[in-house]
RNA sequence: CGGGGCGUAGCGCAGUUUGGCUAGCGCGCCUGCCUUGGGAGCAGGAGGUCGGAGGUUCAAAUCCUCUCGCCCCGACCA
């Protein structure tokens, strides 16, 4: 391609929307603009990138054996309804009224769709298992769309769902998945790390998530970095904490604490450190008030919590409820005299002589202990791990970073295939559901990670997998006439005979411009026909990582290039 | 949805507090000259419903009311 004959708008600032770099750089290096918020138009070089990454999406899938089909952005309430997640979407869903007054939705993910699919033209063992993917817009009504492609309200996602007969099979179809993902992210030349996941309302049990390690990651991973242990934050345990059995027992007693209400107020107040109060969440469970123990220091994990209780999501009371139950005002909650169940966690249930509201106004008890005091009805794990937390596995330090969520992958078991009745019938003759797994990548995300990975103050350096343009011949003078001449007869050898994938910097600009351009749009090989060419016939070709720089006879390009093309495929 | 901020040329911004001539600056763009190894220089030029609507005023980018859009923090999030 000629520069002069595509649109490839670079700009010189960053534009004031961009935050992060990877933003700011396919703004900059003219791969996206904005349409309007979370929604951006690709431009010829950001479509070039996104097609790399489905190329290699779709060759690993296939690999794995799994099966391409495109299904319908628009989907009908009712099979949502069926499976029940037309409450769990709320208002993330997209939808819209037709003329006929029928509303429709703007598929989010598409488990009802296939499912529904599966169910009317699978009915056998003899058909499966069968895994089907597929590569599509997605839509999502995000309540704050962020940091340009990587929180959007559409984006590109494959999607793959497996039907198997049985468990064995799901392990199986899982396990391919999960192995064509590490190919693939490989391939994209991202640093990945897989984390034990919770599956949230995907439903199902087990479930991992591909990260990328990144400032910039809306999630937080959990690792040890001895033993290999990593999980997200909803999902990460810790080692239990042992019990302070050195320390007697104290009295019970009450101390004035008007108008202090949170546990830093209370903390400073009385001095005592946050770790050695409890404070006392109302949930409402079920319908039924339930008090949630916790270390003052610690936070409550939704998550675990209502697993605990066997919800698909908790909530806490609200004011009146926490009144009533407590007879106290807000802060001022506590344990002893309450007559609810109570769960605490396992942090507070090694805890002796505690600090924790009394159940009155402007009051708080010190020296409670459990047992004596009051009575704990569950211990349970339902807080999030913290820095000061050791390794549920080996008991080494924690190690807590951020992430960006690439790629998903669960094992749904029946969930969907029980919701949605999709039965085949076994060897026996009998109707059994298909187990089910599901498995997501972010297409966008992967280009604007690739993005966050790897760039420098000049702008993106792509790996070869991804580069919209494998190399860039920049002629400096384009008005002498054998630096063109030159630079057209190489480019066709390049792009006809050699079949790499190069642009043609044709434009009539100073050298330092064609420079920072290629620099910030990130082109891996620079071919430049220059002073030398003019002196010596040579060219001179640079690296765009590193800046390693190479002359070369212009018959001797093709073999140059193909040697830098291996070294830099194992980058 | 709560809190904060912004909206003036394609992009980045000044001007708004204290209303006042023809609304500025840098980058980019067009023409010409010059220049050709890291975002040159000179000269000339095009480009604006000052987000929109209404109001106050002799006069509104500037003050008031409403409204739309965008960004940030939080809540939320396969």
């Amino acid at each position: 391609m000629k520069w002069s004959q595509t649109l490839i708008p670079t700009l010189k600032e960053s534009p004031s929307e961009a935050e992060i770099e990877s933003h700011k750089l396919m703004i900059r290096a003219g791969l996206i603009r904005r349409v309007t918020a979370g929604a951006y138009a690709y431009l010829p070089l950001g479509t070039l990138v996104l097609n790399k990454v489905i190329a290699i999406v779709r060759e690993e899938m296939n690999r794995a054996g799994a099966v391409e089909v495109f299904l319908p952005s628009l989907q009908p309430l009712d099979l949502l309804e069926e499976s029940g997640r037309l409450q769990i979407f709320g208002e993330d869903l997209i939808t819209f009224e037709d003329r006929h007054g029928k509303t429709t939705a703007l598929g989010p993910t598409h488990e009802e769709i296939i499912t529904d699919i599966v169910r009317n033209e699978v009915n056998s063992y003899r058909q499966l298992p069968i895994t089907l993917y597929q590569i599509q817009t997605k839509f999502r009504d995000e309540t704050r769309p962020r940091f340009g492609v990587l929180r959007s309200k559409e984006f590109i996602m494959k999607d793959a769902y497996s039907f198997d007969m049985d468990y064995e099979g799901l392990n199986k179809s899982y396990k391919s998945m999960y192995d064509a993902y590490c190919r693939i992210f490989d391939r994209c030349g991202l640093d990945y790390l897989v984390v034990e996941a919770d599956s949230g309302a995907m439903g199902g049990d087990v479930s991992h998530e591909f990260m990328v390690p990144s400032p910039v990651g809306e999630d937080v991973l959990i690792r040890c970095l001895k033993c290999g242990y990593s999980a997200n934050r909803e999902r990460a345990e810790s080692a239990p904490l042992l019990q302070e059995n050195h320390a007697t027992l104290q009295t019970l007693k009450e101390v004035p604490t008007p108008n202090k209400h949170t546990i830093q107020e209370v903390s400073a107040f009385l001095q005592v450190k946050p770790c050695q109060m409890v404070k006392t969440m109302i949930y409402i469970s079920n319908g039924q008030p339930v008090a949630v123990l916790l270390r003052g220091d610690h936070e409550v994990n939704e998550t675990k919590l209502s697993k605990v209780l066997g919800q698909d999501t908790v909530a806490l009371a609200d004011h009146a409820t926490i009144e009533q139950v407590t007879g106290a005002r807000v802060g001022f909650a506590g344990p002893v005299g309450l007559n609810i169940e109570i769960i605490a966690d396992q942090a507070v249930s090694v805890l002796r002589n505690f600090v924790t509201g009394a159940n009155k106004p402007d009051t708080h008890l010190e020296n409670v202990n459990a047992d004596r005091d009051f009575k704990i009805s569950r211990v349970a794990d339902i807080r999030y791990v913290t820095t000061d937390d050791r390794c549920v596995k080996c008991n080494h330090k924690i190690d807590i970073s951020q992430g960006i969520e690439i790629g998903h992958v669960f094992k749904l078991g029946t969930k969907y295939s029980d919701a949605l009745k999709a039965k085949f019938l076994d060897t026996n003759g009998k109707g059994k559901s298909m187990i089910m797994g599901c498995y997501g990548i972010g297409v966008n995300r992967i280009l604007a990670s690739a993005i966050e990975r790897s760039h420098d103050e000049n702008g993106i350096i792509w790996p070869l997998s991804l580069a919209p343009y494998k190399i860039i011949i920049i002629p400096v003078n384009v008005n002498d006439p054998s630096v063109i001449q030159a630079a057209n007869h190489l480019y066709d050898d390049l792009t006809n005979l050699a079949g790499f994938e190069v642009l043609l910097d044709d434009r009539d600009q100073r050298p330092g411009v064609k420079f920072k351009d290629a620099d910030l749009i990130g082109i891996p090989v620079k071919i430049i026909i220059g002073k030398k060419f003019t002196e010596t016939k040579e060219l001179e070709i640079k690296l765009r990582k590193g800046g390693e720089t190479f002359l070369s006879t212009p018959d001797g390009v093709r073999l140059k290039i193909k040697q830098l093309f291996e070294v830099l495929l194992k980058i």
